[in-house]
DNA sequence: CGCAATCTTGAATCATTTCAACATAAGTGG
DNA sequence: CCACTTATGTTGAAATGATTCAAGATTGCG
């Protein structure tokens, strides 16, 4: 992949679907991009509390932010798919508060936050869609609050499998009938507050009540309608509806 | 008060707790300022999925963001304190994914989208502290998300406590010993993820074990390092740091 | 003073965890 | 290519933290 070749797609996708990127703001985004690695999975690549100068754009893979408590009990924040920043927030915060780790081999490219800063500075537009961007992680989260606070084992279960199923579609990479999602039961159950004994057997029950099959980084969706019920899943959250920034 | 008097003034203490705001930024701000206006206790003043067009400064009084699932079941997203904008992330979201409530009776400013994004063309920095506060919200989203996964009722609450000792002594209402905090163990529990009844108990262990005595709406820390201890309370994530941004 | 909201406590129930054992799949080196 | 090891998934039974239900006490308010 050449400088900037390729690397903003998905990026590209996922902004489109709210509004409109211009060809120039398209280049400054290009002209944003430092350099591109490669990821192994289960690697952590930014420690809470860590000073950071630079952004990272996820070009391929799965990331998380997690949390821990002493007892070494770990919780997921977000899970990041292509297309997401993993730490646009570190721009304004500095020292994160969380952990990123790939959950997959994953592809990586640093945004430096001097471009960042430039592009408030410059391109006011393309800011305020950055911008969006974290508004819409800080949505994602409080779905996830409400999740964790109110829905049961089950209904939190397939609220995820929901919610991934209409992010990754936004960038080609789910269909309605199902998506790759390669990451293990546990690393479910720490994104739902539960053990994974707990999210295995929530698995079955929406595997024995043909709603979902999640098996060896695969979910199929067996009954779209039932899932979203079951979830009480209300799409809103995800802001996919075209709006001017 | 007149137009923009006072009305900016916990607003103003929260940002340069973290960054320098000029002369300059400070009267962008005032003149940000639409009309401010009173609100009762437990008015809902933005329902989900409504279109706004402008966002809201909470001047005196607590707000709080929540949602709801069909049976009925609340949970608070997060709780808004003098000084906080309950919905800044509005202006990119347009429809918000959740209602913003009264909790207390209330004094707020609205600030209209379009002065936000004169802002965002005029005044880079100025934009940046205000994006800035959007992560801080999300930050704050984490951490819940953290206890809700992974905290028990007891650290929980102890965290909550915390928090909100934390984010008032910054715009100057809360002391080390104690502040107030007006609102019901029911509110406490729509925050917490847990039952108005249990919230009780816990409150009555924190009593008993000389560690802090919320009684109405009044928080007192009786043993400051042992509640945080209980509730592995690490401000990080309130990034009460300065930096320039 | 009387009513409604809030707080408090006990007992029974329930969802999820914990512990433990075993099964299956995947990966590595001989 | 098999034997071995390790990671992941599966299931059952007992324990536990929080909920539910119910009743009574306290507080605030018109």
């Amino acid at each position: 992949m050449r400088r900037g070749e390729g690397v903003i797609d998905k990026l590209l996708m996922k902004l489109r679907a709210r509004d409109e990127v211009s060809p120039a703001e398209e280049a400054a985004l290009r002209d944003a991009i430092g350099k591109v690695q490669q990821v192994a999975a289960d690697r952590t690549i930014i420690r809470a509390g860590e000073l950071v100068d630079y952004s990272t754009l996820l070009i391929d893979g799965l990331m998380c932010r997690y949390k821990d408590l002493r007892s070494g009990t770990r919780q997921i924040a977000e899970l990041h798919i292509a297309g997401d920043f993993v730490d646009l927030h570190s721009f304004s915060l500095k020292r994160l508060d969380h952990n990123i780790m790939a959950l997959t081999p994953c592809t990586v490219a640093t945004v430096p936050h001097t471009a960042l800063t430039r592009i408030t500075e410059e391109a006011p537009h393309l800011a305020r869609l950055l911008w969006f961007s974290t508004n819409l992680d800080a949505s994602i989260h409080r779905e996830w609050v409400l999740s964790l606070g109110r829905r049961n084992a089950l209904s939190r279960t397939a609220h995820l499998l929901c919610e991934m199923q209409a992010r990754l579609a936004v960038v080609g990479l789910a269909e309605e009938s199902g998506y790759r999602l390669d990451i293990t039961q546990a690393d479910l159950a720490e994104c739902l507050g539960l053990t994974s004994v707990h999210v295995n057997r929530v698995l079955r029950e929406l595997r024995e009540g043909d709603i979902a099959d999640f098996r060896k980084g695969e979910v199929r969706i067996l009954d779209k309608a039932k899932l979203w019920r079951v979830a009480e899943f209300d799409p809103l959250y995800l802001q996919l509806e075209p709006r001017a920034l």
